[in-house]
DNA sequence: CGTGTTTGACCCGCGC
DNA sequence: GCGCGGGTCAAACACG
């Protein structure tokens, strides 16, 4: 259906207030008529505990890289919410409150989630520093061990390990319980970048990958590889993503603190259109740009081959 | 030879 | 204390 271009679709189900938003995207590519759904539901997963603000954003798919996506998930408790993450420890903020777009396949990830959840609770507890024992076993060797926010969202796709601009060596891979399909860890190779990714395949649907990852980059995408995924990371991408009514300032933040994010800028193209769910009642936000993601990403327009 | 993957061992936290 | 499951390490291996 959607040959020449590509539909983003963003809906944010509900809105108490910026911190406990759940949003959904529903990405449909053309290229090999991949679709993905991802979705990350910031009210009931563990990073809205440990931090409640977060942000999502995906962004393609080329007849190279079956899909790119990519996320953002950054805290600006600093700036934004001191009080946002007192708030969420002591209010466990509507548990599976899962409104969550995508039916079953949000069960896989929020099993994920709540797992996740104790690690974070680790982290926040090492953070007080009370002194308590647990710390010590934990964080024994130099570096502590400490648990970074996580965010997972999931991808139908044919490929496990989804292109998304980074380079990322495997380290460990593990069965999962419940499920006939492994889980693959991956490390961000670029020297002291902390981020890790896991990658599994839902068990109830098996062409939904879910991954989830782990930190924040502190460094730019290798050059290397910006042909093919830098897309991702195109500003004007993503600002429409994350303006969808009154999160100015808040997509602001996100791009202030996500370096990369500058990387491109000044492009002008991309077949990408956002547009809100029919169901539900917001206004819509609609988004043609052209340019920048065609410079990045030749292969993600429909009739670019060389 | 550098880089990335595979895979069994190991560590750790948690529940019983 | 023990077993389980998640997560990580690191030696061996594969590949360009």
């Amino acid at each position: 259906m959607s040959e020449d271009f590509t539909d983003f679709y963003y809906r944010q189900p509900f809105q108490d207030d910026l911190r406990r938003t759940t949003t959904a995207f529903t990405f449909s590519g053309y290229a090999n008529d991949l679709s993905s759904t991802f979705s990350a539901d910031h009210s009931h997963n563990n990073m809205q505990m440990f931090d409640p603000t977060y942000a999502s954003c995906f962004v393609g798919s080329n007849d190279h890289t079956p899909f790119s996506a990519a996320f953002a998930s950054v805290p600006v408790e600093d700036q934004q919410a001191p009080a946002a993450r007192g708030a969420g420890e002591t209010t466990p903020a509507t548990p599976n409150s899962s409104i969550s777009s995508s039916s079953a396949e949000a069960a896989a990830a929020e099993e994920d989630s709540n797992k996740g959840n104790k690690e974070v609770k680790e982290t926040l507890e090492d953070a007080d520093d009370d002194g308590s024992k647990k710390e010590s076993k934990a964080k024994k060797k130099g570096e502590k061990k400490q648990r970074q926010p996580r965010f997972a969202f999931m991808t139908k796709s044919e490929v496990d390990h989804l292109e998304d601009g980074y380079r990322w060596r495997k380290y460990g891979q593990k069965a999962v319980k419940n499920s006939p399909y492994p889980r693959s860890y991956y490390r961000c190779t670029t020297q002291k970048c902390p981020v890790k990714k896991h990658v599994e395949r839902s068990y109830e649907d098996p062409s939904i990958v879910i991954t989830t990852y782990e930190g924040q980059h502190n460094h730019h995408v290798p050059a290397t590889l910006r042909r093919n995924a830098d897309a991702i990371f195109a500003p004007s991408m993503l600002a429409p993503l994350l303006i969808p009514s009154e999160g100015q300032g808040f997509a602001q933040e996100l791009l202030l603190q996500m370096p990369h994010l500058y990387g491109g800028g000044g492009g002008t193209s991309s077949m990408f259109h956002q547009q809100k769910f029919s169901s539900q009642q917001q206004q819509v936000h609609q988004f043609v740009d052209y340019g920048l993601l065609q410079d990045i990403i030749p292969s993600a327009l429909p009739k670019m081959e060389p």
